[in-house]
DNA sequence: TTGACAGTTAAGCTTTAGCTTAATAATATA
DNA sequence: TATATTATTAAGCTAAAGCTTAACTGTCAA
């Protein structure tokens, strides 16, 4: 693209690490772009940019403060993934061989 | 691309509406394409392409069956996103203000 | 008022996603 | 053997994602 991503999408929004990392940081409080800077591996403007994208799926709110901006958790819309895992979890778990199988894979 | 996508990761398989849209058909238990093609709207191409990377994730396994080929369910990697949620979800329900603003604008 | 600071926006570029149509592969059946 | 069935792979295309550098905006401070 372009221009900034156009999805607002919850599960398009999380699915890339320095958003879910972006969410993280977060959910310790707000914090100026300038603290989220320090725990993200990027440009400014790459980060912006992501930023911008979590704004767009309203998951996070931007508030000014002298020359900083100030961005917080606003989880709401996550409620669209969670209920999604909640509602098909039982389905996932009740395949216990599947999941065994991946565990010892995983883990040994 | 011109080769199917590189993503072997959860959140972004999970990212697509279809992909969803699959693993939700799967998890009635085992079906063969024509089964999947069924709850799928788009061409067959298409589906064998959602269904390759939903392989390459090993969200999915195939068998072969006569001319058919049969996928079952294979949550294991599935962990990963459940996993994300369970540990941050605690987060965000904390921040009720916020929640209960995103309740109230979705839901009247 | 000039300059530094905090951050975003613009523009351009490369890579990836996801579709399409056409071709191919493998199995079953007449 | 020829043909239909079931599905994948190939090739090509459009659009979106996500980065980069450069330019810009708004605020503060000397």
């Amino acid at each position: 693209m372009n221009r900034l991503p156009a999805h607002s999408d919850v599960f398009q929004a999380v699915a890339h690490p320095a958003r879910r990392r972006i969410l993280e940081l977060l959910e310790a409080g707000e914090l100026p772009v300038s603290g989220l800077a320090r725990g993200f591996r990027g440009s400014a403007p790459a980060l912006s940019q992501q930023l911008g994208v979590l704004k767009k799926a309203r998951l996070v709110r931007e508030r000014r403060e002298g020359r900083q901006r100030i961005y917080r958790l606003t989880p709401g819309p996550l409620l669209e993934l969670t209920n999604w895992v909640e509602v098909h979890k039982g389905f996932w778990s009740g395949k216990l061989e599947a999941l065994g199988q991946y565990l010892r894979r995983k883990h040994g």
